[in-house]
DNA sequence: ACCCGTTTTTGAACATGTTCAAGCAGCGTC
DNA sequence: GACGCTGCTTGAACATGTTCAAAAACGGGT
């Protein structure tokens, strides 16, 4: 299949021979101007109206030099998550080192998101319809997406663990993940936003951020206690990687860890027939 | 460009009618035989692996008749909404009329859902990026498919409404919307399912529905009061047409997050990795 | 029967994501 | 320097959704 390479280990991989470095670098050149160009051209003029043809030929390639970098126009896309990642988990950092009411941090940390992706909202909204396919690697419940999605978890938990809102303990490991999938919520409600300066999305995180914070506070109440516990039941069954089951090994999860970007062709052998 | 002629009464409406010029009739099935060909052909190879130049020679058309009825490959799938929506309509009415137990109400009606969508998963599964499309007139937010839409939400009314569950009044006209939007995430997990015949799904209909029927019960305690309160306020402003606010027009965006711990406990990811 | 406007039908042309067989280049080995 | 290996690069070719100008079919008025 395709030998595709990760943008992240470029440039930590390859540390062999002299000799290497020279070629190597010409590659690690090519690649990323191919990217930079692509996105570029994708902030510019929206993702289906850039062509591969156009970035080829913007960054002075031939169209199956892309292709020999990047397997599908889908995949040069993957630099704007990154981006978008860092630039959150940067601007959410005086949020966390501030208030410590919980309603308030997590309304910034969201708020935070909408700022920080404003600027990529006409791109994601043509993007977006990818992003949705279950058989898309950009999926932000795929199996390649996991690092993006783990790192997105991190920023809920120190998020929820730097305030001072007493919650139920037994959702503690789970409340993270919850609050990332209202964030998702929000990134579906954001895409669909037309308003000026999506200032639709704002409103319902200055709305809804409060009542997530409550009912996160009230989960510790005795009458809701079967509710939660159903509920924490049913998260860890189904969430992602979720269980901290300590007894298990862990059969279920074991691709936490660096998985090669290659295409695995591994179980999800879909739609071949 | 909305030219669109209506699916519905293709089959039905072909009755030797006096009236109706012998063109109109020609015109009308023409149509017919593409889109049964063209859903035809979806089923038996999955839409991408379906060509609109299959589709149009197969039905012995050209590929410009095609298009001269239906102005996109998309357009010809609205008449896989119908039907769904038409089957479930009809098999959930033993539910409906069935045990009055809220939890076991609204776990019938998924199931039933499940049940009909079963044969067409393989096609939802490609199709699902087009549906999700914020510009595409199948997203199950759009403007194009309120009627669908609207009819879903009219069977969780009487799911409700003949349900011996007691609930908050105030959340009354409001609930059925709620459930539909469970729905909603019902069909994003079973999209990613990919377990054999789709069981994952099944399973978490049969987990979440009791939790939802609790929380809707819950809702009266006096403790919710303020949080049931607050969370009304909210669907009523980002709902689509939920308000009975007499003076608001439609407003833009559709409606997504909303989720939290205290409600809809929402689908999320994929298989058992 | 003929002409004219409208509806329907055609198929070639177009745009664009993707593939592929062939060519090129750097580098180590003789 | 010649040879060969491996990774990089090329551009034409392919597949497929979509468009469009023109042809055909049709129907009514004369």
């Amino acid at each position: 299949m395709k030998e595709e390479k990760d943008v992240a280990d470029a440039n930590a991989a390859k540390p062999t021979g002299a000799g290497r470095t020279a070629k190597a670098q010409k590659s690690e050149q090519t690649r990323t101007l191919i990217l930079e160009t692509a996105l570029r051209l994708f902030e510019e003029h929206g993702y289906d109206r850039t062509t591969m043809r156009a970035i080829a030929k913007e960054a002075g390639v031939s169209v199956g030099n892309a292709y020999y970098y990047f397997s599908s126009k889908e995949h040069l896309v993957q630099g704007f998550y990154d981006r978008i990642a860092a630039e959150h988990e940067a601007a959410v950092r005086p949020v966390l080192a501030g208030d410590r009411d919980l309603a308030v941090r997590l309304r910034g940390v969201l708020l935070c998101w909408l700022d920080v992706a404003e600027q990529y909202h006409r791109f994601a909204a043509q993007f977006f319809k990818n992003a949705a396919d279950p058989d898309s690697p950009l999926s932000p419940f795929s199996e390649e997406s996991v690092a993006a999605r783990e790192a997105a978890i991190s920023v809920h938990e120190r998020c929820l663990a730097g305030s001072s809102t007493k919650h139920d303990p037994e959702l503690a490991a789970l409340l993270p993940q919850l609050m990332w999938l209202m964030q998702m919520g929000l990134v579906l409600f954001w895409v669909y936003d037309r308003t000026e300066g999506t200032e639709r999305s704002r409103r319902l995180v200055e709305r809804t951020a409060p009542i997530a914070a409550r009912a996160i506070a009230l989960s510790r109440f005795r009458v809701l206690r079967p509710l939660v516990r159903q509920l924490s039941d049913v998260l860890v069954e189904f969430m992602p990687g979720a269980a901290k089951r300590p007894g298990r090994g862990a059969p279920d999860a074991p691709t936490a860890g660096t998985r090669d970007a290659s295409d695995v062709p591994d179980a999800s052998d879909v739609r071949s027939s």
